[in-house]
DNA sequence: AGCACGCCGACT
DNA sequence: GTCGGCGTGCTC
């Protein structure tokens, strides 16, 4: 009797494959265990999800499996749910879920097993060799001497900066030889936790919040609203101590621009045990180590990024999520995930505490915080005392401005600088100017394949779509009537740094958007110099705001207020409270009082005056009582299907076609299909569809019965199509 | 996503 | 005459 199983494959498919398992292979047979089957020309590696004795398609239809990778499963009980309830929440067959989810390296086939360690030792010839052989091979007699003290491996190796070659050489006239082992993990710090660094004194918000989160044994979600300053970490820290002295270990999460030696180290700093790394700048291989290491317990803390939320723990502690409102701990390409929900129902499945820290709630944080399904801790205290920053608004209506910028924020400026501080101004636009203006004909140059204006980026000579990436040489004359006058319209990054620097010949401009930090470790050489002081003004994108904090800056000037706040997405208040609660946060210390000033034509607004005069929490609460009335997230519940194709016609049938198969009432909302805001992307006409409900139940019900019946639609084979559960953005 | 097949433009 | 562009279709 043959024997099939069920295979999740990491192809963008929406389903499971069937395979025959051969007879010679059907003994250690299990869910979860790893497979190399054959899928059309390729071989791929899948994982188990079922076994069977039936299968109802033909019999020339299946293949067999070729090979049982695994002899216990890849991932622990609690992750494989994790990611099967991720991926009927997110719509995605486990096959897509697991290929976010897994290390590239045991996509591939590495092994599970523990991690290995190679060596180099001497053979017994080597032992014997005579080393005034090698007068002329230095490079080799320095390894045999090495050697001949005991044996390396191969990081010391690299460590010692041995030759590679010469190695090769030693090895080919076998005085040397390799020899892995098996590293078995050291749980030494679960006999005995020692301490690195004496823990801060608390204040009493921190110890109340501490207590408390150290009282939760199973799981509990719980928010901690910390004021900028206010000292969150400490809590993590004081928190940890707890979770490691009891043997467990602790998964820390932190936003994409957050990972930086400084956090790092802070954690590393208090405990003498391992900590493991997970970030976009590792190799398959030292992502791998990571992963095993914190799967057999070596590592008692990990840090990482949204993707690090798929680490298996062997002794789960607690999930620690921080900067909870940052948009970066939602995946934009393939599984729209969101690790931040996702960490809440791996509290759920591990059973243990999840604690999510933030100055700024996102508002479905708020929300469940409030509600009481969360519980609420708050830190209001700013650490030594600093004083309340000045906030100014500047009201730009019918005011000059030179490259974007007031006469006054030029005034508040030169008087910051000529008290030797530093001050920083945002502005969310990157390059020389966001258009081409013809003068004598009024065209705007416009890029050929999307519906966006070309950002003219000086320094480049070159004229840029920042939506597909298009380019060409800054036009002498005019694309329309050959005019000769063309002149930049709008102020960027690169514009505002350069006029910043005629005007203030005497201080130093430094200019960091992803222009200026496309290198890796740039932006961290950016900073550094900006901490030491070798800058005096900084221009910047968002990119800027995000978690440094810079003691001499006295004064933030926000440029394009009015473009942040009123963008088309529902979400643009929000966010823009969170940074002008950020940077303001961060704008002088103890002793320099800081000041923030708003460049805007809405002086009156009356969310940008509720944000000033009551602050981030007020603000929120009001926000989400406009997202109700509005049935909008997180009062209900939204999915986002674009759809794009060639001629806009087809997008179109597609989404009006899906629109007819799913549910409206009272409960449920089908709105569109509508132009994408950025129309035309890349030569691709952009639609899309939203649907909402009240309830989450609702939108799982209606779209898991809608889906088959879309998936059989001719035109979505030939349409490309996406679906986005809770959307960051409309864009 | 890969990978192959197939059909039209600019090159040795 | 071919190389190579990417549109289309398939994967147990």
């Amino acid at each position: 009797m043959s024997l099939f199983v069920e295979v999740a494959l990491p192809v963008p498919l929406r389903q499971n494959f069937s395979y025959q398992v051969p007879s010679s292979l059907t003994v250690s047979l299990q869910k979860g265990l790893r497979v190399k089957v054959p899928f059309g020309r390729q071989q791929l590696i899948g994982l188990i999800t079922g076994i069977t004795e039936h299968c109802d398609l033909k019999p020339q239809q299946i293949k067999s499996v070729i090979e049982i990778i695994d002899t216990e499963p890849l991932l622990p009980d609690s992750l494989f749910k994790l990611t099967q309830w991720a991926s009927r929440y997110y719509f995605c067959s486990l096959g897509q879920m697991l290929s976010q989810a897994i290390p590239v390296a045991l996509r591939k086939g590495a092994a599970i097993a523990e991690n290995t360690q190679t060596f180099w030792q001497l053979t017994s010839a080597g032992h014997a060799a005579e080393l005034s052989t090698l007068k002329r091979a230095v490079a080799q007699k320095k390894i045999m001497e090495q050697l001949a003290i005991g044996d390396i491996s191969s990081d010391e190796a690299n460590n010692l900066s041995l030759s590679k070659s010469a190695l090769k050489a030693l090895c080919e006239k076998q005085w040397i030889t390799q020899r892995t082992q098996i590293t078995h993990p050291d749980l030494t710090w679960r006999d005995k936790l020692v301490m690195d660094e004496e823990p801060h004194q608390l204040n009493a918000e921190q110890a109340i919040a501490v207590a408390t989160l150290t009282q939760q044994q199973a799981y509990q979600c719980t928010l901690l609203e910390g004021v900028t300053g206010s000292g969150k970490t400490e809590v993590y820290l004081a928190l940890l101590e707890t979770i490691l002295s009891d043997k467990k270990q602790a998964l820390i999460l932190v936003p994409e621009i957050g990972l930086t030696p400084q956090t790092i180290n802070r954690f590393k700093r208090r405990f003498k045990v391992q900590v493991a790394v997970i970030h976009s700048g590792l190799t398959d291989n030292q992502r791998l180590t990571a992963w095993r290491r914190a799967k057999s317990g070596e590592a008692a803390i990990i840090i990482g990024t949204r993707s690090a939320l798929f680490t298996p723990m062997a002794y789960p502690g607690v999930i620690i999520l921080d900067e909870e409102h940052d948009a970066s701990f939602k995946q934009q390409e393939g599984v729209g995930y969101h690790a931040r929900d996702l960490a809440v129902m791996r509290g759920h499945l591990e059973n243990i505490p999840v604690l999510l820290g933030t100055a700024t709630p996102s508002l479905e944080t708020l929300q469940n915080a409030l509600s009481g399904r969360y519980q609420h801790l708050q830190l209001t205290i700013r650490a030594g005392n600093a004083e309340k920053v000045r906030q100014g608004i500047i009201d730009i209506r019918n005011q000059p401005l030179r490259s974007g910028v007031s006469g006054s924020l030029i005034n508040e400026m030169r008087m910051h600088l000529e008290a030797g501080n530093q001050v920083i101004l945002f502005l969310n636009r990157r390059g020389f100017a966001p258009a081409l203006l013809c003068h004598e004909c009024g065209h705007l140059h416009e890029c050929d394949r999307c519906d966006a204006f070309f950002t003219i980026h000086q320094g480049l000579g070159e004229i840029r779509c920042h939506h597909c990436g298009n380019q060409y040489a800054i036009p002498k004359q005019c694309h329309q009537c050959g005019s000769t006058l063309l002149a930049a319209q709008g102020v960027g990054t690169e514009q505002l740094a350069s006029f910043l620097a005629k005007e203030f010949p005497n201080y130093p401009v430094i200019r960091i958007d992803r222009d200026t930090t496309r290198r890796k470790g740039e932006l961290e050489t950016h900073l550094n110099a900006i901490l030491k002081g070798e800058y005096k003004i900084l221009v910047g994108t968002q990119m800027l705001a995000k978690g440094h904090h810079f003691p001499d800056v006295t004064l933030v000037g926000l440029l394009d207020v009015d473009g942040a706040l009123f963008s088309a997405d529902f979400r643009a208040p929000e966010r823009f409270g969170q940074l002008y609660t950020q940077v303001s946060g961060r704008a002088g210390r103890a002793t320099k009082p800081g000041t923030v000033l708003l460049q805007t034509h809405q002086s009156e607004n009356p969310l940008l005056r509720e944000l000033m005069h009551k602050g981030y929490g007020e603000f929120a609460r009001n926000q989400l009582i406009e997202r109700k009335l509005a049935l909008l997230p997180p009062a209900w519940h939204m999915l986002l299907l674009r759809a794009e194709a060639h001629q806009a016609l087809d997008a179109d049938t597609l989404l009006s076609q899906i629109a007819h198969l799913l549910p409206q009432d009272e409960n449920c909302e089908v709105i569109g299909p509508m132009p994408a805001p950025l129309d035309k992307k890349a030569g691709k006409f952009r639609r899309q569809l939203i649907f909402q409900t009240k309830s989450r139940q609702q939108l799982q019900q209606a779209f898991e019965q809608a889906l088959p019946q879309i998936e059989a639609l001719p035109l979505a084979k030939r349409c490309r199509w996406s679906i986005d559960r809770d959307p960051q953005d409309l864009l």
